[in-house]
DNA sequence: TAAGAGGGTGTCTAGACAGCATGTC
DNA sequence: CTAGACACCCTCTTA
């Protein structure tokens, strides 16, 4: 079938995928068509990665929009959404229209209600379920990608309601749903009342073999020589193998899954040795540029590690790895750069990056709630094997799982090799997952009865495969108990059928798209602030001295270390607004509660939607000191030591509250992953997490009766210092656009304190301050909303520079240098 | 004498969505 | 209860 022949698409979008290469339909493609995809009919179509299922998805949407309809398509991850949309964007010149909007990035939210085609997360689109989009109810067509994610526990019951919910809000919705192949695509289709395509076909041939010994055993039955000498390292030959045989004049990239992120690092390095003596002069200088970027973007040892990996043409990829550093290995690896990449599963299920040999080293990961080593589901495996084979360069790809003996060979076979993935199961009966979507539910008014609610639940993938009638109500009925006791629903059981209803506070929890357990904790621990703050009226110097002594123990320890510089804090419990607490607390019989950040940063990093840290050995003793410590400063009740369960969990918590502080407080960055045990992928999620619970913290509490004026003032203002990473006298300087943590500390120290005294400076103060870089500080001083930002003629004064580089830990990235040259 | 081999012990373990308002060094 | 890689420390061996 020729594109070209297809009715119902805009004009001209046949031929242009005939111009793009496509000839041809593939045969799951033309199945598709064949089952009316292009007629607005839906369809489950559970085919290999890699085969085709984007264009399905284009079919439906494109014909759904000539039809004067509007398109949404579901993704993942945020990272899969600008991937989709750029490749969306080629529709453009046919009068399509393409928006994308995820949390961190929205193509204007006016803007989104006028695009044909419109890209999102699954949360994503939960959120604008609940927040009234006024466009959802004019999609025609919805496509979720990756839809045996249904599977997850954590997200998978969102995927499932979002797709409920589009479905009953419009009725007659075309549904297209793109599966990996798994075991029961039948179900699936039967809940979304849709057409099945399931196929293997794959436009690239994929080999799956096991290597032992001295060669690869593939499934087709061929075998591959690939001997390995004694005591030389399995992984290694394997991608050396593929880097010497040469298709297309360059050897084969690999892809290397392993079952840790240390071992995704030791792995790179060890490969390192092997892509090193392959590559070209010209490989080695862009491999070194790239080395050089990678380094700036930032300076823990994680990231230098990664670089010295790349100068060799190898690399590693797990969630340690800040954003930009995933997407320049991506990038890098799919230009062929990078010869070998060793990841954690992060790659399996991201972007696209085939490699034409796909090794899987690991095949049994652990897991904590096993308590030891668990498989790999066979789903997984498959996915990570279906990354071999780059369309376009590779005439075939191979996938490789590793055995260390005949025996383990044989397993591997039966296990994976020859295995059919495992049925998607849906996990909507569980707690967590009903306590938000129940409150979401009967909030955007999709339900007003316990019944209603019920019948609601119905059109879910659960109810499609349970055969037990009586869980799903079972658990709702405690999540509604648990929503009721907390105030976030009203019952009304006098009627036939119990009537439900949001509160108001319940209307904000699911608008801010919370856990309703994480805004219950929340709302108790600023509860308790104005209890405490009661209490403390009685001895009014107890606060603040409780405040002052336990900041003391941080600053001392952080002047234990000689590498780190302890800025004073100039002034207690000062803030811009003029009614601070200071001054409250001066003319009213309330005393400010002590609310510190600590505090905050603790309460937020307990609720459920922070992922917790792990306690590491030593951890344990060092944070029960710690608590005990700063006792004055948690929100809400301090669980017993040695009686209550939860006191692991709320130690863990502790630490990633005194990580999320110490950014705050201007410790650097690689200090931080070093004394976290973290890499800086870390550190921004956890920093970025906090930032928005503490951000629906200030909504709530503004809200809610009962919470004291002055704790929105504190939580916002530990909010501002998480998400600019500085301390409070630093708040306005940091909030010029072009000043960070570290260009804002240095003004500080070369005394210009404030936005005002940018405007009023000393040019030559400020110019050292920032280094001698004219153009930065220029920028800097017109966003400060200087007169006259011009720094012509002026010569940077280097007293200001010396102190600011006094204040600074030697970071070595050429702002250094330039400072150096001012010398002489 | 020092480097190195070999063995026992202890430690640690994948991932990543949401709001809101605009831009680090 | 169930694992395995690796760092670390100790001891013994060997050039």
């Amino acid at each position: 079938m020729e594109p070209s022949s297809l009715s119902g698409l805009p004009a001209g979008v046949g031929e242009a995928l005939e111009a793009e290469g496509v000839a041809e339909l593939y045969p799951p493609q033309e199945a598709a068509v064949d089952a009316g995809v292009v007629d607005g009919e839906s369809l489950v179509a559970a085919v290999p990665t890699a085969s085709g299922k984007t264009l399905i998805a284009e079919l439906a949407m494109l014909s759904s929009v000539e039809r004067g309809g509007k398109a949404l398509y579901i993704v993942p991850l945020r990272a899969l959404a600008s991937e989709k949309k750029a490749e969306f964007e080629r529709w453009e010149e046919f009068g399509v229209t393409v928006g994308v909007s995820t949390g961190n990035y929205d193509s204007d939210g006016e803007w989104l209600a006028s695009r044909d085609i419109i890209v999102a997360t699954s949360e994503k689109v939960d959120s604008l379920i609940r927040n009234g989009a006024p466009w959802i109810d004019d999609l025609t067509c919805v496509v979720s990608d990756e839809v045996h994610l249904v599977d997850d526990s954590h997200r998978g019951p969102t995927l499932e309601v979002t797709l409920a919910k589009l479905r009953k809000v419009n009725p007659g919705l075309q549904t297209v749903a793109l599966s990996a192949t798994v075991g029961n695509a039948d179900v699936i289709a039967e809940w979304l009342n849709a057409e099945l395509v399931e196929s293997d076909w794959r436009p690239i041939e994929l080999h799956t073999g096991v290597h032992f010994g001295n060669a690869i055993n593939f499934d087709d039955g061929s075998q591959r020589e690939v001997p390995v000498e004694r005591g030389e390292d399995q992984t290694a030959r394997l991608v050396a193998d593929a880097l010497d045989t040469e298709e297309d004049g360059q050897g084969g990239s690999s892809l290397v899954f392993v079952n840790s992120r240390r071992n995704a690092e030791s792995s790179a390095r060890k490969l390192g040795e092997v892509t090193a003596s392959r590559l070209t002069g010209d490989d080695r200088d862009r491999l070194r540029e790239l080395a050089e970027e990678i380094r700036g973007v930032s300076d823990t040892d994680t990231s230098e590690d990664l670089a010295d990996a790349v100068e060799q043409g190898s690399a590693f990829h797990h969630a340690g790895l800040a954003s930009e550093h995933r997407s320049l290995i991506e990038d890098a690896f799919r230009d062929r750069l990078i010869k070998c990449v060793s990841a954690t599963p992060t790659l399996a299920a991201g972007v696209n990056t085939p490699a034409r040999r796909v090794i899987v080293r690991d095949w049994r990961r652990y897991d904590g709630e096993f308590g030891g080593m668990q498989p790999l589901d066979v789903l997984e495996v498959h996915q990570m094997c279906g990354r071999a084979g780059r369309p376009g360069l590779d005439p075939y790809g191979e996938a490789v799982l590793l055995a260390n003996s005949a025996d383990t060979r044989e397993e591997l076979f039966e296990r994976y090799v020859w295995a059919e993935a495992e049925p998607v199961r849906s996990k909507l009966a569980a707690e967590p997952a009903l306590r938000t979507h129940v409150l979401a539910t009967v909030a955007s008014g999709f339900a007003a009865t316990r019944d209603g609610l019920l019948s609601f639940l119905d059109n879910t993938l659960y109810a499609t495969q349970t055969d037990d009638e009586g869980r799903l109500a079972a658990v709702t009925d405690t999540v509604l108990d648990y929503l009721e006791a907390n105030g976030f629903v009203e019952r009304d059981r006098d009627g036939g059928s119990e009537g439900l209803a949001a509160t108001g506070i319940g209307h904000t929890v699911s608008r801010l798209y919370l856990d309703p357990m994480s805004a219950a904790e929340i709302l108790d621990g600023l509860r308790t602030v104005a209890d405490d703050g009661a209490g403390a009226a009685a001895s009014p110097d107890g606060a603040d001295g409780e405040f002052v002594a336990a900041d003391d123990p941080a600053a001392d320890a952080d002047a234990e270390d000689p590498g780190f510089t302890t800025y004073t804090r100039a002034g207690e419990a000062e803030t811009d607004d003029a009614d601070g607490p200071a001054a409250e607390s001066a003319d009213s019989d309330d005393t400010s509660p002590p609310v510190t950040p600590l505090g905050l940063y603790h309460l937020v990093s307990r609720t459920p939607d922070t992922y917790e840290l792990y306690l590491k050995s030593g951890d344990r003793e060092e944070y029960t000191e710690v608590c005990y410590e700063r006792e004055a400063e948690f929100l809400g009740d301090v669980p017993s030591e040695y009686e209550d369960v939860r006191f692991e969990d709320w130690l863990a918590a502790l630490k990633t509250g005194r990580l999320l502080e110490d950014w705050a407080n201007e410790v650097d960055e690689d200090r931080i992953a070093e004394r976290y045990g973290v890499g800086p992928g870390d550190i921004r999620g956890k920093v970025d997490t906090a930032e928005w619970l503490l951000r629906a913290a200030e909504t709530l509490a503004r809200d809610v009766d009962g919470i004291d004026g002055d704790v929105v003032v504190q939580v916002r203002e530990a909010r501002k210092r998480l998400e600019y990473g500085v301390r409070e006298e630093l708040l306005d300087l940091a909030g010029v656009r072009n000043v960070g943590r570290k260009r804002a500390r240095r003004l500080y120290e070369a005394g210009i304190e404030s936005r005002a005294d940018l405007r009023e400076a000393d040019k030559a103060v400020v110019l050292g301050a920032l280094r001698g870089r004219e153009r930065t500080a220029e920028r800097i001083l017109e966003n400060a909303g200087r007169e006259d930002p011009s720094l012509d003629g002026v010569d940077p004064d280097s007293s200001a520079s010396a102190a600011a580089t006094a204040g600074a830990d030697a970071d070595g990235d050429g702002d250094g240098q330039a400072s150096l040259g001012d010398f002489g």
